[in-house]
DNA sequence: CATCGCTATATCGGTACGATATGATTACAT
DNA sequence: ATGTAATCATATCGTACCGATATAGCGATG
């Protein structure tokens, strides 16, 4: 459930742990809240078992692509080139770029459909699915929607309980409906892209639900 | 987190485990999903550390409080009570009740400032939120909220993410902001409550947003 | 110059989950 | 009646994740 953000992340270039953590917690921090207990595990356990490979910390083009780290400005790098020399920097961060079996593997767990189906699991599976083939993308909302709505049948709304605990369930409850309309606004929107490709010419510039995302498809539709 | 649920649960009459994880899924299934694997240890946990005890299993006035297990009609009683002599029911089920290290170990993690913060913890905790003052009720849901205010504002809803990762974070945040109103709601039916019962008279049966909680209060309000 | 804060990696203990094993009892079909 | 499937019930194992903590280099602040 963390290899799949973390080879996610590593697909769009080499980073580092602590990089890794960052831009997780930025950008899908409200799905996805990773420690570094969890991370620096998990990325030892990917390199061990061949997904992701350590560079050799060159931060001869990484630290350009890293903003984050910047305020060096002329005078600091002079500064900092003089005192590391050659391939350390301030403490021998570990550089990891995905491999080919990484690759595969992320399909892999992209793709699964069985697994844990929490909701944090399918909003890191969704916030990466233009990696997904267009068929594949239907199946995964059409399943978590059925899972959600197997959830709702569950509640039994009982009023056996006291006024505090049936709040909490009622709004949970509204909160998994909330999922299924939103979820069947994705369905739509995903249908009607599909047969906007197969209908209109196969460049089709706008319009499209998937607008902006690169490499439509990258990971085997196997089911 | 669990613990918290399985004394919540036996403060209200003694149980066993099977039992236990049956009443949380079909009560609370919505906020706390517990599987065996942890419950049991969790129960070995708590009786290790004298939250709990283990009664001898009589099945005298538990089985009668079970409706559950149900569907023995007289003949099937007697057929039962005449193969199974003396304390030793179908697999020896082990009944807990809690003692009164746990009763104060309850109050302690309700009314626990500190802790994890995420949506079923809280969840949870606002279950049994009848066990707590009218105090430590409203601190918990502002804490929450403050919580909650908090992640919306790191929240970057950044132009950089693709369509489907965007969308993830918007429904996320959206989710958020549905929470915090609904603390609000919880906030402003507590003041109310709370200012109902000072200007009224001490037993106002009616108009309470409390109605129907037995004990309003036996867990001290420490903060 | 000393201390604080940030970057960066790593480990530890505890908690929870899913899968699985075991066994006894009940329900149901043959 | 007998086989067999389902349910009740406890327990363990491996794995994943988290929070806290340790270590350490470095820039900025006072």
């Amino acid at each position: 459930m963390l290899d799949l953000a973390i080879l996610g992340l590593l697909k769009e270039g080499p980073l580092h742990g602590y990089e890794i953590r960052r831009r997780l917690r930025a950008q899908l921090g409200m799905v996805a809240n990773v420690s570094f207990g969890s991370l620096y595990p998990a990325l030892a356990r990917l390199e061990a078992a061949g997904d992701v490979e350590a560079l050799a910390s060159e931060d001869d083009e990484l630290t350009t692509a890293l903003p984050s780290t910047g305020s060096l400005s002329g005078e600091r790098a002079a500064q900092r080139a003089k005192r590391l020399v050659g391939a350390r920097g301030r403490r021998s961060r570990k550089v990891y770029r995905v491999t080919d079996a990484g690759t595969a593997h992320f399909a892999t767990l992209l793709n699964a459909s069985s697994g844990t189906d929490d909701s944090r699991s399918f909003g890191l599976r969704w916030s990466f699915a233009r990696h997904l083939a267009p068929s594949s993308r239907l199946a995964l909302l059409e399943r978590r929607r059925a899972q959600l709505v197997q959830r709702l049948g569950e509640t039994t709304d009982s009023e056996l309980l006291d006024p505090y605990a049936r709040s909490v369930v009622k709004h949970a409850a509204d909160g998994v409906a909330s999922d299924i309309a939103w979820l069947d606004d994705l369905i739509e929107a995903e249908r009607t892209s599909m047969s906007d490709m197969s209908t209109s010419d196969r460049i089709a510039p706008s319009a499209s639900a998937a607008r902006g995302a690169n490499s439509p498809a990258d990971a085997g539709a196997n089911n």
